[in-house]
RNA sequence: GGGCCCGUGGCUUAGCUAGGACAUAGCACCGGGCUUCUAACCCGGGGGUCGCGGGUUCGAAUCCCGCCGGGCCCGCCA
């Protein structure tokens, strides 16, 4: 695949250099090599070396060129244009490509590192919100990602079960009645009016406070309050969660830090960095001099403990049970997993990489859970599948109902994923129903609309025996399987920088490429081995499609 | 006030980490294509001071500095 065609010329460039005398640095991507219009694959090593040699760029480029291997296996050709060298693919690469694709053999990579990764751990105190998913569709789509690139993959969630805001949901399911609706629902209907009541009766706050000391200092009957609301807020949430695909493999609870005695370790190993500080009554570790402004408090003057505590714990328990540790939290999280990261540090352990999304937002303004402002993923998933269901219905009259809802479930799921993780992390949003609503070329449906359509075809085809790839010559041909090509290297990419969206992109591009020859390259009408060739090319562009919509957590539907 | 992030056609957005050959797509708009493998599709068109101003460079959407606009944060909350 295209890492293949890519290390082909990599060689064939630095051996070019070296006959010529020409030396670059060994920084990354020192052969400036990359994606252009104009080829496959170009360098613009030429430029970087002209100021030193004090030679037109042109003229190196040229005997670069001529220093070239005459004979290649993966690389067709390499031309000179200029101060440009542009490499193509070889036909024998291209059938390489269609074969393994067929094959199904080319959709996992070779890293073999053990990741954790964490991610929605939202608090237990109501449903998900469409801020929240945004974590969750990232993270998992991450998780995905990585396990594709042959990462063994465990996906946590991090249970707050200690913080005030589930003592305010003890207190308010002690006060209030929980309604018979979604476990989740219920459970923020209750924290929302604690809230509500704390702002006439401030001593609410103080009786939080008291569930909190109890519960750490191990007290049964608040534990079991507090256990129970958890869980239950957390069936809620897990149940949305199923609706998207997501799953985690295990769950941690803050208070089991506490409890095996890991949060006194990581307080007594800070101590030994001599930072630490008695001021007001409570443990502070002074940063300054690593540019923070502000003490971080590690335990609090009545003893108990606070999150950034139990979160080191966590951290370093993760740190020693795993090669590469992924968090994905919010905007709000910066500053405080950056102090995170430097106590790890300050210990030698491990830090995580953070993966920081920005806001979303709604029209009138940022959500809150407490405050009851929020637009929840449950909503949206059932307005999504609702207005899914129509338009299947207008496009698929005669089919059962039955199947119609199947594909609208699926449709649904899809085109919010799709639509979150197409947008690049570091962009703040605002959450846009009619973008959530659209199901056309930039949004999952469009994808699955293309691999319905490959299998449509394959379904009325026999099966395929033999075929000769020489036939696949014509310019929709050629760019699809260049497209299925480049599976890997988008993996590769996409896993080492943690960046989900640029997925989202080749899955877009794979459809169109896939529709382009769809209508410009008739299959079944073909005929003899020509029918054989391009039937090779459906399937190969079907299992691509499945690998990267699965990869994406977007059901493949076989008909939509 | 300080720190981090963002600012690309009317709207949404890729490219920015590793500066290079005409700046990506989608929506909306205009026009064309279903007796042909599912038209949730395909083709063509118009539409851009890449926030503004400096700098570095042979070359800047991309790097540096300043400014403007927006978001997030600066709790013995999480």
């Amino acid at each position: 695949m295209f890492l293949d065609f890519m290390r082909e010329v990599e060689l064939s460039l630095l051996s070019a250099l070296e006959r010529s005398g020409f030396k670059v640095g060994m920084s990354l991507n020192n052969l400036e090599l990359d994606r252009s219009p104009h080829a496959d694959l170009a360098s613009s090593v030429a430029f970087r070396l002209a100021p030193e040699l004090k030679r037109k760029p042109a003229s190196i480029a040229a005997e670069i060129h001529q220093a070239l291997p005459a004979e290649f296996w993966f690389v067709g050709r390499a031309e000179c244009i200029g101060p440009y060298l542009n490499f193509f693919m070889s036909l024998r690469f291209l059938n390489e490509v269609l074969e393994q694709a067929i094959a199904d053999n080319c959709w996992f990579g070779g890293l073999k590192e053990k990741v954790i990764v964490e991610h929605t751990s939202a608090n237990p105190d109501g449903p998900l919100h469409v801020g929240h998913i945004r974590n969750s569709v990232i993270g998992d789509t991450l998780v995905r990602i990585l396990h594709r690139a042959g990462c063994t993959i465990e996906a946590q969630y991090y249970i707050n079960d200690m913080g005030r805001q589930e003592a305010m949901v003890v207190w308010g399911a002690d006060h209030f009645r929980l309604e018979n609706i979604k476990n989740d629902h219920a459970i923020a209907q209750v924290y929302i009016a604690a809230h509500k009541a704390m702002e006439s009766q401030p001593e609410i706050k103080r009786e939080a406070d008291e569930i909190i000391r109890q519960y750490e200092a191990g007290d049964s009957e608040t534990e079991s309050k507090i256990k129970s609301a958890v869980k239950f807020a957390l069936s809620g949430i897990e149940e949305t969660l199923q609706r998207l695909d997501i799953h985690h493999d295990s769950y941690h609870w803050e208070s089991e830090f506490v409890r095996n005695g890991d949060v006194d370790k990581v307080i007594a190993k800070l101590e030994e960095t001599g930072l630490t500080i008695w001021k007001d009554g409570a443990l502070q570790l002074d940063l300054t001099s690593h540019g923070f402004e502000k003490n971080m408090i590690l335990r609090r003057t009545d003893g108990t403990s606070l999150y950034i505590t139990r979160d080191l714990a966590y951290h370093r328990w993760k740190a020693a049970n795993c090669d590469r540790i992924v968090d994905i939290l919010g905007a709000d999280h910066k500053l405080i997993s950056s102090q995170l990261k430097t106590a790890l540090n300050l210990m030698g352990i491990r830090e995580p990489e953070v993966v920081i999304f920005e806001f979303v937002s709604l029209p009138t303004g940022s959500m809150s859970t407490r405050r009851g402002k929020f637009i929840s993923a449950d909503e949206v998933l059932d307005e999504v599948e609702s207005r899914a269901f129509e338009e299947v219905s207008k496009r698929r009259p005669n089919e059962s109902e039955e199947f119609r809802r199947g594909v609208a479930k699926y449709v649904a799921s899809g085109a919010i994923r799709y639509d979150i993780v197409k947008v690049s992390a570091d962009k703040a949003t605002t959450f846009d129903w009619r973008q959530a609503l659209d199901f056309e070329k930039l949004s999952a449906p469009f994808i699955q609309y293309s691999y319905a359509r490959a299998c449509s075809i394959l379904r009325k085809a026999e099966n395929i025996d033999t075929y000769n790839p020489d036939l696949l010559k014509g310019h929709d041909e050629v760019a699809l399987i260049k497209k299925i090509a480049e599976f890997d290297l988008v993996i590769e990419l996409a896993a080492r920088e943690l960046k989900p969206h640029t997925l989202a992109t080749y899955a877009r591009e794979l459809a169109e490429a896939f529709n382009q020859f769809y209508r410009y390259c008739p299959v079944l009408e073909s005929r003899d081995d020509l029918r054989l060739a391009r039937l090779a090319l459906v399937k190969a562009s079907r299992n691509a499609l499945r690998a990267t919509l699965e990869t994406l957590g977007i059901q493949a539907l076989e008909a939509m």
